[in-house]
DNA sequence: GATGAATGAGGATTCATTCAT
DNA sequence: TATGAATGAATCCTCATTCAT
């Protein structure tokens, strides 16, 4: 395979991490085609030939970097045979810590920025990951249940609430690091805590019902 | 005192109102001055006379619509005398209901996006709403310890966790409302009885700790 | 007369004065009428009862400044009767020290610079100045001549070759008087001596002749 | 080297010579980025892509038309071995017809007209062409009064009074032409004549002193 | 006479995109 | 495949001018 036909291949790559480091900083609008190209080695013509358009090149971004890290999550999930508390207590806690700390983190950011303008990519990004991300969740939490691990809550309805202190995490860090940092690790074993207590103990999932 | 006059105080507030539509939906950088001046009902050149810049104008648009929201909630807490879980049951779980579906939380969505790139943006705004926002909650957890009403939690130290699921509700509305609409009304009500119960029964403050 | 009326017939000369010193540092183009009208003391829009338009006031500031000074110099050569060479020694000498001093030289600049884009200007000043004043020169001298004072010379012909180092001072004074400042009494004291050396001796008055 | 190379190299000095015309006839504040594009065969895009703003272009428009000739004077001045009063004859009278009737007078014009607003352009200026030139000239009588060619003379002190005729020429035809043309080449061999009598007399040199 | 709020034409500048080489 | 010169649409911003008060 000769030099030109490799670097065709690693040439996507390649211009997507340039992408997204300047979409990180700038933002989709204020980063500049001609910056990409430089950060990525090459010139703005050839950029061109493996994206159409801007647009493009910012929902291949977007597409790119955190479907593998899911995908890898739910693969894990399912492969491993363990309780659901230790399913939340390994697998997803550490998505969790690692994602909130991750560069890819910046994606969610972008998202937030630009997924109003980009319909088709909220559709995605909801599609693949969103409700993937739901569903796995819920099985996690319907399988505990079943198993008499954990009484039936409110996360089963509003698994968002589970994942908030996440999305949290990763704007805080995003936007006040600098303020004051937040310790992530720390911060989400407490979540996590919560949450366990608050399966374990199932009357959380009652708002109404009298407290003992 | 003349018509003018009387517009002259009016004006920045309609020009205000009109940026914060044009900004949430074209974003800062994709949304015109043009079309800010017609929304608002008058000429490019008059959104000068009262901002200086479009960047002057992006900086008032955060800075104005959250700050009287969060004094009225400070206010709100320091005048009444209440137990810490009516604060928390009432003008704290009101606060998050109607911000989250405000209009306003707009603004979330435009600081996340543009943020980094303000740096004095953001430190405006944990000076004035995140660091604020921080003391009251720790204040009214503390003065539940106190009380007796509740037990030390985590959320003494992290209070990102009390206000996380409101964040999360924000950007789901403004994000995929459209997929799968969050009922934030009943999600924070479910958020607020897992908090409580875990000020109440106290066991989640300590994650390492084994679980009775 | 009331107060009012007095300040009507003041208003054009303050604004004048103000024009004159914001065309000066600014030029023509960047000289904003903002400006002008606080430097006068009194609002935009009053401007524009005194000169119709931007282009009006800056003809109006050509013609204002220079005109008086003239008239003056030759009505003081017209009065007195002295030679040729004491209107010269006197006068003009000092016509030329003090204007080539004065504030209203910058009028010669603008003259330069904005000329070439209002002929009716240059018409004008070639009128009411340049001919004027090259006439006078020309009177001068061929008094000189016939009172048996001077030999006929090219500044008969060439009366610019007399005004040349006053302009050059001018310029010299408004671009490099930073850098290297002339002392402009000495210098034209000198320019003087020569031309009545020239005037005198008379040989310079053929190009092609020998020198003896 | 393909065209596009070529094209590369010439568009500089092609934009410089379609800004200098379009400087000349408008000013600079008048001279619209567009029409120097046209006037090139350009886009106005391109220009931005040699310099890098209006104002770039203009103080490239200044250095570059008049430092060339400046130095082929000086060097001529330097190889040839002639007398002083043949360099003054020759080169430098050659040297000031043919600047005062060339199109890069208007140079001088744009100098005077924006020089106040830019500083640096008129340190550049100053250090490039006008201190250069005075020391040339200054060099050229000293060598005279050397050799026994010349007296000493005011013309030492202020060179100054040397070129002021030139100076004059070139605004008087950019401003005046129209109303009364100057015979450019007689009236600088007359302020020749004149100089080299006061070189050689000699008398010119002290103003104050007793005229025979 | 005097004010200053309001207008809108005009022009500098940027940058995604194209295309000849 | 790869380059980078060239284009021109898009938009911020300025400021002369108008006019209701």
């Amino acid at each position: 395979m000769p030099r030109n036909e490799r670097r065709k291949e690693q040439r996507p790559e390649e211009i997507l991490e340039a992408a997204l480091e300047e979409f990180a900083v700038k933002g989709y609008a204020a980063a500049r085609l001609d910056d990409v190209a430089s950060r990525a080695g090459i010139s703005k013509g050839l950029v061109y030939v493996y994206f159409k358009t801007k647009e493009e090149l910012f929902k291949a971004v977007i597409r790119t970097f955190i479907i593998p890290r899911v995908d890898a999550l739910i693969a894990e999930v399912e492969r491993t045979r363990r309780s659901s508390e230790e399913m939340i207590r390994g697998p997803l806690l550490s998505f969790m810590k690692e994602f909130a700390k991750s560069r890819r983190r910046i994606v969610v950011r972008l998202l937030v920025a630009e997924g109003p303008k980009h319909p088709d990519l909220l559709d995605f990004y909801h599609r693949e990951v969103i409700s993937r991300g739901m569903r796995l969740l819920r099985l996690i939490l319907a399988r505990g249940v079943t198993n008499g691990e954990f009484r039936p809550s409110p996360y089963q309805e509003f698994p968002q609430l589970f994942v908030a202190p996440m999305l949290l995490a990763m704007i805080w860090q995003m936007l006040f690091a600098r303020h004051q940092a937040l310790d992530i690790d720390r911060y989400l074993d407490a979540h996590i805590a919560i949450v366990l207590q608050a399966l374990k103990s199932g009357q959380a999932a009652k708002p109404d019902a009298e407290q003992p």
